[in-house]
Order: C-alpha cells, then sequence, then structure tokens
DNA sequence: GATTAGCACTCAGGTTGTATGAGTGCTAAA
DNA sequence: TTTAGCACTCATACAACCTGAGTGCTAATC
C-alpha cells in the first residue's frame, strides 16, 4: 500500500494531536484538524489503511487511534518539522549556562537539572567515562609541619587535591624529594599499571620510613578510579507524575525506581556515532524503559571525555521541542567545554 | 482523666499497629494484641476515653482508631522503646561509612543516599553552612607556559584547585611574584572584605596587566561563596510512592515536588540544640510537610562546620527504628569527620 | 464499680446493572 | 473515490445494592 501524501498528512496530524492531549484521537478531530477538507469518513478509511500499515493501533475497538512505534519511527524520521526556538527558550537556555556551569566537577550533576527543567521531564546525565587515565604531574604543598597538600593532575587536565595531616613533622626538604620521587616513578601510568610492587620498590629506594608514597599514591589511584567510574545523575522525577500516563502509580512507580537507583550506567543508552539519539518504547534495551522514550544528546566535555544528558518521557512527547532544545544544550555545552575553552572564564588561547 | 497504665499499653499498642499496617486499628485486634486479658468492649471503652483526650482520632465512625498528632508525640516522648539495633544493622552502616565516604567534597550527598537506603524513606542532607570563612593561602602551580593551577585552602582547612589557562606566556617568576602578593593581600579576608577596591589597589600595585589577579580572586570568591551557601540534597524519593499514604498521586505529586525542587535549604528544618530532632506532621513550618513527619540528626563535619541529614515520611512512621538508625550514622559520621579526624586517614593533631 | 455480651447502627469499599457517548466499519448512494 | 447513514462496540460514569468491620450503648455479670 501506498503512503500517498494525504496519508501522511492524517498520520502526522493524529501524532501531534496525541502528543499533546495524551488521548485517542477519533476520524471527526482529524478531519477539523486538516481543514474539512475532506469527511470524517474519508479519514477513517485513511486510519483503516495507516493501521493495517502498522503505524497507528486502537486501544480497543471504539476509541480513537493512537500512534504505534513504528508511527512514532517514521513521525521522528520523516514527518518531524524542526522546532525553532523561541528567544525566550534560548536566552533561558544561555542564562541557564551561563549560572549554572562553573564548575566542571559538577557538570554532570548540573546538565541534568538544567535538561529536566527545560523540558519538564525527568533527565539523566552521565559521563561517557574515561579510559586509559594517568597522572600527569604531583604537587606537594606544606602547609604546616605535619600537614601538606597533594595536588594531582592527570593527562586529561583533571586537577584534584587533598589535605594530608602526619602524626609526626616533616620537613621541606623531604616533601620535595617525595615530590621528584613521585613525578619521576608514578606519572603517566594508569590505573593498572600502578601495582603493589611498584610501590615497594619505590618506597624502598626513598626510604620512606612513614609510609608516605602509599598514602600519596593512593589517593592517586582514587583519583584515578573516580574517574573511570562513571556515575549516573537524575533529576526532575517529579514531573513524571505530572504526566496522564504516569497518574496510575503501577506505570509511575518501576520507572521511579528504575531511575531513582542510579547506580548502574550501563543501564542508560549513550549515543554512540550520532550527537543525538532517539529510542521510543521497545526501541530501549532496558525493560522498565520498554514504553517510554528516550532522547540522548551527547556534548563535547573537552579532553576527550564526552557528556550524556537525556530526558525520559512517555512515548507520546513532543520530540520536535525536545531534540531542539537539548541539542541546543548540549551545543552550548561542547562550546563550553570542549576545545580546551573550559569554564574558567579564559578566552580561547593559543 | 488519668492516664491509667492501661491505656499507655492500649495507645501503644495501637500506634504501633498503625505504624505496621498503615490501617486503622480496630478494638478487636488490640484485645489480642495486648493478650487477651480483657475483652474488645473494654477496649472499646478505653479507646474512647483516649479519643476524648486528643490521643487517637477517627477517620470515620466505623472505621478503627488512629493516632493524631499528640498521641504520636506522646508516643515519642514517653511510650517509644529504644530500638535496638542488630548486628546487622550496624554492620551495614559501618559498611557505608566506610565505602561510601571518601570524599569530604561529596559528604553531604553521600550522607543522604545512604540514609535513604538505611530507612528506605526518601532523605534529605544539607550543611548548616559555614560563616565567615576566609582563605588561608594561595598556591600557584606552574603547568605550561601559558597555564597554572591555582590552589585555595580556607582556614576551615578545605583545599579547591582550578586549572587556569591563559592567551599568553608567563614565566615562573612573575608567577611566583603574583603568588606572594596574593598571600600578603588576600588571606584572612571575609567575603565581604574583598572589595573591588581593594582588588584595584592590589592589581596596581603588581603592575598586572593581564587581570591574572582579578582571576585567581574571583576563583577565591567563588570557593568562598560556594562554602557559604547551603544546598540541599535529595535521595530516594522514589520510595515516598512504596507507601500506602502515598498510592494516591494527589498526596504524593505535592511533596514529591517539594523535595525535588531542593533549591531552597530554608525550607528544611535543622536540629537547633539536640542532635536529633523529630517533628509530627503540623509541627512542621513547610506547608508541604504538614501531614509528614520529618526526623533529622546533625553531625560533626569538623572545622566548626555540622551537617545535617534527615528523613522524610507518613507520620505513621517507625520513629523507633528509624532515630535509632539515623543517631547511629550521625554518630558514625561525626566520628569520621569531626574532631578534625578527616577521613584523609590522617590521625588526630594537636 | 469495672467488665462483658449483645445488638442496632454507621459507613467505606466492592459489585452489579444501566445509560451515555465517542468512535468505528460497512454499505449504498452521489 | 468520496460521502452519508446506520448498526455495533466499548470505556466510562453513575446509581443501587450488599458486605463486613467497627462502633456506641445498654443491660447483665463479676
Amino acid at each position: 500500500m501506498d503512503l500517498t501524501e494525504r496519508k501522511r498528512r492524517i498520520l502526522r496530524a493524529i501524532i501531534e494531536s496525541y502528543i499533546q492531549s495524551a488521548e485517542p484521537v477519533g476520524s471527526k478531530a482529524i478531519a477539523q484538524a486538516i481543514g474539512m477538507e475532506v469527511s470524517s469518513a474519508t479519514i477513517r478509511n485513511e486510519m483503516a489503511d495507516l493501521e493495517s500499515m502498522g503505524l497507528l493501533e486502537k486501544p480497543h475497538t471504539s476509541a480513537g487511534r493512537i500512534p504505534s512505534v513504528q508511527g512514532y519511527r517514521l513521525y521522528v524520521n520523516e514527518l518531524m518539522e524542526e522546532h525553532k526556538l523561541s528567544l525566550q527558550e534560548t536566552e533561558r537556555i544561555n542564562q541557564a549556562l551561563r549560572l549554572k556551569m562553573q564548575e566542571l566537577d559538577r557538570v554532570l550533576d548540573q546538565a541534568g537539572r538544567v535538561v529536566s527543567q527545560l523540558t519538564n521531564y525527568p533527565a539523566f546525565a552521565l559521563s561517557s567515562g574515561m579510559e586509559r587515565v594517568t597522572i600527569r604531574r604531583f604537587d606537594l604543598l606544606m602547609v604546616e609541619r605535619n600537614a601538606f597538600i597533594i595536588v594531582v593532575m592527570t593527562d586529561s587536565n583533571i586537577v584534584r587535591n587533598r589535605l594530608i595531616r602526619l602524626p609526626s613533622d616533616l620537613t621541606e626538604a623531604q616533601l620535595q624529594l617525595l615530590n621528584t620521587l613521585l613525578n619521576t616513578t608514578f606519572t603517566g601510568l594508569t590505573l593498572e599499571e600502578i601495582t603493589p610492587e611498584l610501590m615497594r620498590v619505590a618506597q624502598h629506594a626513598a626510604g620512606d620510613s612513614y609510609g608516605l608514597i602509599s598514602l600519596v599514591v593512593s589517593f592517586a589511584i582514587e583519583v584515578l578510579e573516580s574517574l573511570e567510574r562513571r556515575t549516573v545523575h537524575t533529576s526532575g522525577l517529579a514531573h513524571l507524575l505530572e504526566l496522564p500516563e504516569y497518574r496510575s502509580l503501577d506505570r509511575a512507580q518501576p520507572l521511579l525506581s528504575y531511575l531513582s537507583e542510579d547506580t548502574d550506567p550501563a543501564r542508560f543508552p549513550i549515543p554512540k556515532d550520532d550527537p543525538m539519539k532517539i529510542l521510543i518504547g521497545p526501541e530501549n534495551v532496558a525493560d522498565a524503559l520498554k514504553d517510554t522514550s528516550v532522547v540522548v544528546a551527547s556534548y563535547d566535555i573537552g579532553d576527550g571525555m564526552r557528556g550524556v544528558i537525556g530526558v525520559v518521557g512517555p512515548t507520546r512527547m513532543d520530540y520536535a521541542k525536545i531534540t531542539a532544545r537539548l541539542s541546543y544544550l548540549a551545543e552550548g555545552l561542547s562550546r563550553l567545554f570542549g576545545r580546551g575553552e573550559l569554564p574558567d572564564g579564559r578566552d580561547d588561547h593559543k
């Protein structure tokens, strides 16, 4: 059967109406929406065709039609018009970017929050995780005679620090010695390459009776681990309950629980090649997401890392609007963090 | 009217049954619970008395009784038996403490999560906020010719850092100069004392044409602000929906929204003098919490700061169990962070 | 005087039956 | 090919009814 232009118009009208109302839409309503060129009976015939093509379905005999997953897919791929962001919307997003994204450390979390506020859907944010991170340099700063600060910087330009106190005193010279030893022995190594063996050797070479080296190195290990570990942040969960499809607790609870237990990042889809991805209903791998849609976008955090932000909602979510906002935000984030241009307020360099 | 020993026993039985079941409890059930020494009719008489004393109430004529706010208050103050934590429970808490609390930075968030997991209620966590924080020292570390790291340490021993890139190159000597200038001019000052005036003077004195000083100082300001600003973290919101009183969306939604929009810490109660506080129903100030109970505990983060963790649940929450777990956890956290014993692995100092 | 058995009464919640209306599919006419 | 008309299907809302748990009161009992 042919997907005529009229069928496409009707399908689109049905989907957009359903996106708005969450109610099955009938032939009469569509006849009106299209502009009364044809009668509702004609629409009915067309709808029957669309249904047999698998693009629509009926919740029951005498209800209107609702889009099927295939229908949404067609809509997203071909029918959907690009949503133009209003000046207000872009301004709001820009403001969010300016205000919230000060600390790189908390980008993930913040990005999720912003997305959720922007879309009124629950959102999640995760980092795509780094592999093969290494420490680029160590710095030890003497604070008091029995306290110093470790500063480590990774090859991906992330800096972490910790204050260490000792049971006994330490001289500046000792610290210097330790510092150079660390920088010669433990830089450029991945997590796996830092073996207990290596530490023992270094400890011996330095004549380190205090176990200082292991203290500092274990901090470095912690940093490397935390960077390799991906974490997920979810936010705006309460938005879910505003949607008619989740007025029933039986529907809402499993999804809410799934999103709340944000332990395992593997459960959230990440876009591989494209900057943006739309997963409709059963296209999701996770069971709990089987009748929700997920829109994910990725952005460049710089230094080879990518961040991922996503929105979870009912299959009838307003794809046009969501994708527009999400991609605009992702671009903004890329601009902010990517290309080595960190959000420190610094300008472009070299 | 006298609150006889028998009345107290009955009241307690009613409250504990209601805490378990969330169903109004009838005379017969109580007669059984007490041990059938008396008949249900007697219980009925006693219950009528308790009701006229304002300790019980009826949802409607032919239902059982439920505790009133006053009833809960009496229970919490006098009737409640201390809940003994099982070995498993303490072990679980200790493990959570050991595993999760590695980074002081994320204590708040983590503490909230742990509480929520421990109690199966939504939890919130906030810091009591610091006042009059000052920078104790600056360190500038040269990374490349056009990049350096700022490390600032506050008088409360919190260390923060940031990587700064410059449009042009810089010599080690320049950085040294800047470093000493910062340490002589901008240490020991509170947020208010760092005026634009002062910055201009310093900039002039240093002949700082790059605006480097303002770059570094604005980072310092950011750090001070972030420490003074209190933030709230909520977690485990989905637990709310497991409770029968929030099976109805109309009840759950306002509360969920209230807890989700965790912007304003002022909306959450913090215990003033006592280490633990129980707020039952309308004893809460916030409207959205008027028919929930909140249990909060505070713990010592060290250096004069206190953290606050709390649990939100229905008025019929299991006060005995919750308070036991919460206070154990709070003590653990105090031990971990308080008394200058930071989780860095360092020991007591001076 | 305190306790108990018995009984009438109340009321939430579940079940059943019925009406309503939105929407459909099919057929015959335009 | 389109349209009007009609019979048919269901979800939903609503009223009527039943049931069972629980109460308050009264009169008998300890």
